[in-house]
DNA sequence: CGGATGTGCAATATAAATGTTGCACATGCG
DNA sequence: CGCATGTGCAACATTTATATTGCACATCCG
């Protein structure tokens, strides 16, 4: 009972970031603005359903918005969120450095 | 052919973050310092054979290196390379960012 | 030596992720 | 209106991930 919640949701967040697919999605999205996913899907090897499906996961780990413009949806990258989960990322293994560099100087100088 | 061998490699490492268990046991060696397998797997609700499997996963995305020492084989973080990497996630996000600012930026005033 | 403890490997079971096809429906435009 | 285009949902197939059990082997220590 003591596993925290910020575990589970981390994990959602990076699980949606470990897929080749995804990261290159991510990176479109990034450089390009907005698209719908058919758009996302034409220059890769996989259908627009397949690629909407990964927008999905994205979009629910919170790291893409969709907003819905008459007929069609765009996606767009939420940079902030992700940037905020990066910064977390270094602040714990920035932690974790710290931390094991005490435990070494302890170990040799007890 | 485009495809970057980057994408892949960094698709690896958020895979292994990707898990709730993992990244418990990233946080235990990042505050204990080391331990083998079977002492990880006694606080969690999985057997010692699927402890060392994470393990695995987290020692071949680099995040974790392990030592044998007669009897029993010791892992520990590498806080380098999971810094390492965070900083390049926040790296990345905030080019992401700067340029969608930037795409913002050019829609409202052409 | 001999029991206790830690590892590794194999076989297996189950769940989850990924991708496809097919179809119904909504929206934009000539 | 009528056709093209974009979406969403469902059914299905396949692969991958996760976890367990069982067993053989190595190493530590009384």
């Amino acid at each position: 009972m003591s596993a925290p919640v910020v575990d589970a949701r981390a994990a959602e967040v990076f699980a949606a970031l470990g897929d080749a697919t995804r990261l290159t999605l991510l990176a479109t999205l990034g450089t390009t603005g907005a698209a719908t996913a058919t758009r996302l899907a034409e220059p890769l090897p996989v259908t627009r359903q397949a690629v909407a499906r990964h927008l999905r996961v994205l979009e629910d780990a919170g790291l893409v918005r969709s907003t819905k413009h008459g007929r069609d949806v765009l996606f767009r990258v939420d940079a902030d969120a992700l940037r905020e989960r990066a910064e977390w990322l270094v602040a714990v293994s920035s932690a974790w450095d710290r931390r094991l560099a005490d435990l070494r100087t302890r170990a040799e100088r007890p």
